[in-house]
DNA sequence: ATGCCATCAGCATGATGA
């Protein structure tokens, strides 16, 4: 079973790459974020014509999260960070697929830091904290995949010294992150690349990709159930190469469930 | 210290992203 996930810059302007990406990496559950869509013009009949089922949260221009399930229907669990029931920003929708329970998360960006956003990241990554620590010991395999917006070590960006300042690397965003990963979970795609991880995204500014300037900040967390299924984990690098690209390559897991 | 490049909304340029 292929898990990945995808930060779309935009579901509207790239669906067609969305759908090629979808028909050649073939996951079986694919998180989407920055949707920059209303739950009203998500092209919801495209992706089912590609063979996907979908449950999304959208809203108009900025944020939102989809996931979706190759050949079946994703049980909607849920959608929002509970505690942040008046959170007016769509980051957080969770499903169900084959028994596996799937959170897809936006996590704030949090720049300009200081100031209301970076409190409003804190508060968020403080509260989805609190659900994936119940999440974690319900018993069924678990994987929280989306873009976390952290930089979780200087091993994960290739120059943390221009990137000091911003709020994907800041001291209190790592101890969120850490204090996360201190429940229990994997970092699968760190478990599989214990010497050189992949980056997930690369600003369009100044040839990054093509010199490989990149940061790693889209993650796939696995809970003790889901762990020892961990067969392998990528990076869709290739994708962010693409004429129009989003600023994000889609990253991956493979786990030992299901007959595919 | 600032812009880089790109989205959306909406039709010129501002808010936003990371």
């Amino acid at each position: 079973m292929r898990i990945a996930t995808f930060n779309v810059n935009g579901i509207a302007s790239r669906l067609d790459l969305l759908l090629e990406w979808l028909a050649e990496s073939k996951p079986d559950v694919a998180c989407l974020q920055e949707l920059k869509s209303p739950d009203a013009r998500l092209p919801v009949d495209a992706i089912r014509r590609a063979g996907y089922g979908i449950v999304g949260f959208g809203q108009p221009s900025w944020n939102g999260v989809a996931i979706l399930a190759r050949g079946r229907e994703p049980i909607e669990t849920g959608r929002g960070v509970p505690g942040l029931e008046a959170d007016p920003q769509s980051r957080y929708i969770e499903a169900v697929v084959d028994g596996v329970i799937i959170g897809c998360l936006y996590l704030p960006n949090g720049n300009p830091r200081p100031g209301p956003k970076f409190d409003y990241k804190l508060r968020w990554f403080e509260s989805f904290n609190d659900h994936a620590k119940k999440l974690f010991g319900c018993g069924m395999p678990v994987v929280l995949a989306g873009d976390y917006n952290v930089v979780p070590t200087d091993a994960d960006i290739y120059n943390p010294a221009s990137w000091r300042n911003d709020a994907l690397l800041q001291p209190e965003s790592r101890a969120a992150f850490t204090q996360l990963i201190g429940q229990g979970w994997t970092d699968a795609v760190r478990a599989c690349y214990p010497d050189r991880v992949p980056y997930t995204f690369w600003t369009y500014w100044r040839n990054r990709y093509q010199r490989d300037a990149g940061l790693r900040i889209d993650h796939l967390l696995l809970n003790a159930e889901a762990a020892p299924m961990l067969l392998g984990a990528g990076v869709d690098r290739n994708v962010r190469g693409r004429p129009g690209a989003s600023d994000h390559a889609p990253a991956w897991i493979e786990l030992a469930i299901g007959n595919d």
